[in-house]
DNA sequence: CAGCATCCACTACGATACTG
DNA sequence: CAGTATCGTAGTGGATGCTG
């Protein structure tokens, strides 16, 4: 049963989690303050267009909040509102299916070969 | 920190809930069996070419099962499997978030300034 | 009824180069 | 360092028409 009042919250909260390096960006920042080059790396192959989006509408969004250091060289760190932290049992929920599921599911769990990344 | 052994877990997840109507057609599954054309009425507006590749991703996902009851008309019917089923936790979990921010969340956050929260 | 085939529009993402 | 600007591409969803 969906709560009348909030016919589609779940598809609010999935519209924040959605866009490719979103999931793996709000894992890096449950660990603690993140500053851009830091994610950067973490996230390995990602574009920095792709990373301000990402951390933009995570803003907006009210997850994270940006704090600039003025001097130079730039210092810029993100950070997790309390809005943000409480995603966490989401990502627990997540984590606990894939788990309870074993084998981490594999991307083709209903084929034998790949094609798809 | 994350379970070393299923190090993207929650993206193995989000692989499935993936799409543009799979949340609003797993919410009708959870509801009971449905008919492809029931389906297709609840979710409104989508196209029967969506709906039917959110339908085999899930079935290939082992979320769905398909049952064919031969005969004219046809007749089709979907069923979450015990799999599917299981991910209701990370609904309610979305759910739970959803109202504890209040307001639903409007898709337009930051436009307006709702300092309230 | 329950799809499949085809074409098309959109947009999300990546690569690259440049700036305060 | 922490971005922005621009461009190109690939994937994703919609419209439509046809079929077992």
């Amino acid at each position: 049963m969906i709560d009348p009042a909030c016919p589609d919250a779940i598809e609010s909260v999935f519209e924040i989690l959605d866009g490719k390096w979103t999931l793996l960006l709000l894992r890096d920042l449950f660990n603690g303050v993140k500053r851009f080059g830091e994610l950067r790396r973490s996230l390995h192959p990602i574009s920095p267009k792709t990373l301000t989006d990402r951390l933009r509408m995570l803003e907006e969004h009210g997850i994270v909040t940006r704090t600039l250091y003025p001097g130079v060289p730039l210092h810029v760190e993100y950070e997790l509102t309390e809005r943000g932290q409480r995603l966490q049992p989401i990502f627990a929920a997540m984590r606990a299916w894939a788990e309870s599921e074993g084998t981490c599911l594999n991307k083709k769990t209903a084929e034998s070969h790949s094609s798809h990344a």
